[in-house]
RNA sequence: CGGGGCGUGGCGCAGCCUGGUAGCGCGCGCCGUUCGGGUCGGCGAGGUCCCCGGUUCGAAUCCGGGCGCCCCGACCA
């Protein structure tokens, strides 16, 4: 029974003022949503049907790859968080019992769910299995932001794989790669899968779902189309860099006086070269053992930390202004040449000729083309020298001169100093992939709605999750984790298809997909026929919410657009007049045919079943 | 955690600087009017001015402390 007299759907003129997002502002100015706290979040009951929409699509395409669902708590005791070493995560609400037992808010279930697969699964004939739930998690976020987007508690699909070995987690993932692919086909978004990085917690292997939308926190790097497509979050996407043109190199490295230029900018400027002729030194020390390394970077490049993580295989931090003074030179004015080995210097790939080919050690390291690896060992003095003059009939960089006041021109990579090089920056919109002549990468906002990972034995080792193999030995089990938002999806649909009347939604997202609006005062014949056709569409199975309120056809239409059903059927004194109800598709507010109001009941639900089928 | 801003009927805001009757628009209730794009008019209801303390004859307003919320950045296993 939807008949928005008797139905809490809370609209307003006018958004509230601190909300910026389009997706905050439209769900509840439309009545989807209401906020109790920061990140705290009421459904309201249009808005929960369109999150149950998205929960109903991942629940069958789960079931479709043989995922159980079950139900686990969200209370939890502190002592397998403790087992796992996810203690100490600040995001993990927790707290104490009467007893003063520690107990915790789940922020995902791996925990749970291992300990229960340790408990039960005892032979390699219980498994593969998937297990998965909806279920609230909570997270003690430090900025919960815009509306539903990054809140405190939400709901997420969460499901896990046991396997005997990888290649049976290998094979779960792959399975849920093409559940995930058709569940984001079927909402009606704007999707792309996308390389991600593993985090610190390692993993083998991990994509996100990302969907584009002005609101998203997430960059993906997105070139090509179709079989072609390169779609990477910009944490670890990879490119090759736009040429910069090098001012000739002479036989050695000449100073040049640069009095308080401390910025790429600046110098760029003064010595008339582009900011990519400058190399940019970024002093980091290495976390566990205090170890300084100098990366260079082009001057219109930056450090992507998360690469450099990956690089260094630890956390590093930038260098206090004080380190680098005591062991290079003045801030600002630092750079390779002269340090005679005081510190590694990690060189980012974007500042090799394109197609250079080192030798030595760092033979490996490679043009910007399908393997990307990083180098490793010591260069040798041959390698060096053969990239020298690779570099060097492109001309030198200019880098600083370890003295105040001062930068070098005609700096020659391997010629002038040593180093090891690495992928470190962070792409950039206009660089390519798929090599030469290859595609042009744009950045794009995104909002992150489901990621997959590869697990391995992250969990089951500490929790002692074990199963017997054939030959009787004990073995641990291999584990993935497939995480899906549908409050996120819900989101980003607002956000990807709202125009400037309101919410359009996708028919696979809608809380209904036919809007009924009556016109005309209380007592009008219309009003009747509305009355009649809302009882037609009922017992046909349509999903319509019926305006039945006595209020203006302005304000009516209005609430219409804002909600964003995909169809709204319109009676009033014209159809009353024509014989036809008028159709309007919410998409590009389109006029669609109008039908017959004169026809059979099936004959009606026939035709509005079939245009739904038309809409996006 | 760093920076900025805000807290006054359901929503959006003014009043605060310069202390003295709490106000506007929307919404809400009733009456009438209108009925294909947020009609118009009349009457009316609704507020611990975030909380605690201080100054004062008197505090929404000044002072101190706290809490809450938003935005930018950092963080986000």
């Amino acid at each position: 029974m939807t008949r928005l007299s008797q139905y809490l759907l809370p609209t307003e003129k006018q958004a509230p003022a601190d909300a910026e997002a389009i997706s905050h502002k439209l769900m509840v100015r439309a009545g989807l949503i209401r906020q109790l706290g920061a990140g705290m979040w009421t459904w309201l009951p249009a808005g929960w049907r369109a999150h149950q929409r998205a929960v109903q699509i991942i629940r069958e395409e789960m079931d479709a790859i043989g995922g159980h669902e079950l139900l686990m708590p969200v209370l939890q005791p502190a002592e397998p968080w403790r087992k796992s070493g996810r203690y100490a995560i600040d995001e993990l609400f927790k707290l104490h019992d009467r007893k003063g037992s520690e107990l915790v808010l789940a922020m995902t279930h791996e925990e749970a769910v291992t300990t229960h697969v340790a408990q039960t699964v005892r032979s390699y004939r219980d498994l593969p299995l998937i297990l998965y739930h909806f279920q609230v998690k909570e997270r003690d976020e430090p900025r919960p932001r815009a509306g539903v987007l990054r809140t405190r508690e939400f709901i997420m699909k969460d499901a896990y794989s046991f396997d005997r070995d990888a290649d049976g987690m290998d094979e779960r993932y792959e399975l849920h790669v093409g559940a995930y692919d058709r569940i984001m086909e079927r909402t009606g978004l704007r999707w792309y899968r996308v390389q991600a990085d593993v985090g610190m917690m390692g993993g083998t292997g991990a994509h996100e779902y990302m969907a584009p939308c002005p609101a998203g926190e997430n960059e993906v790097a997105l070139a090509g189309s179709g079989a072609s497509q390169y779609a990477a979050n910009v944490e670890v996407a990879s490119a090759a860099p736009q040429p910069v043109e090098l001012p000739p190199a002479p036989v050695a490295p000449e100073e040049v006086s640069t009095p308080g230029l401390t910025s790429v900018v600046e110098v760029a400027a003064a010595l008339g070269v582009p900011e990519g002729a400058l190399l940019k030194a970024y002093p980091v020390i290495v976390e566990d053992d205090g170890r300084m390394l100098l990366l260079l970077v082009r001057g219109d490049h930056r450090v992507n930390e998360i690469k450099l993580a990956r690089v260094l295989g630890r956390p590093s931090r930038p260098a206090r202004a004080e380190e680098i003074a005591a062991r290079l030179g003045p801030p600002g004015f630092i750079g390779p040449v002269g340090l005679d080995g005081r510190v590694e210097i990690l060189l980012d790939e974007a500042a090799l000729p394109i197609g250079a080919r080192i030798a030595g050690d760092i033979g490996t390291c490679r043009a910007h083309g399908e393997e990307r690896s990083t180098v490793s060992g010591a260069p040798t003095e041959e390698g060096m020298i053969a990239l020298g003059g690779a570099i060097g009939e492109r001309g030198g960089y200019v880098t600083g001169a370890n003295r105040p006041d001062a930068h070098l021109r005609g700096v020659v990579p391997g010629r002038d100093f040593p180093f090891r090089s690495c992928d470190v920056r962070a792409v950039c919109a206009g660089d390519t992939v798929g090599g030469v002549g290859g595609y042009p990468i744009t950045i794009e906002p995104a909002i992150e709605i489901g990621n997959i990972f590869k697990l391995g034995t992250r969990y089951s080792e500490p929790l002692s999750a074990r199963f017997l193999d054939e030959s009787g030995r004990e073995q641990a089990i291999w584990m993935g984790c497939y995480g899906i938002g549908p409050a996120r999806i819900a989101a980003a649909a607002v956000e990807q298809y709202a125009d400037e009347r309101g919410i359009s939604w996708p028919r696979a997202l809608a809380p209904f997909q036919v809007h009924l609006v009556a016109v005309g005062k209380a007592g009008d014949p219309a009003r009747a026929k509305a009355e009649e056709l809302y009882e037609t569409l009922r017992a046909g199975g349509v999903e319509v919410v019926y305006d039945d309120r006595d209020a203006g056809p302005g304000e009516k239409f209005a609430d219409a657009e804002l909600l964003g059903c995909p169809l709204r059927l319109t009676v009033g004194k014209r159809a009353i007049e024509s014989g036809e109800i008028e159709v309007q598709v919410r998409r590009g507010r389109r006029d669609a045919p109008g039908i017959s109001l004169a026809g059979p009941p099936g004959e009606l639900i026939r035709v509005l079943d079939e245009l739904c089928r038309t809409l996006p």
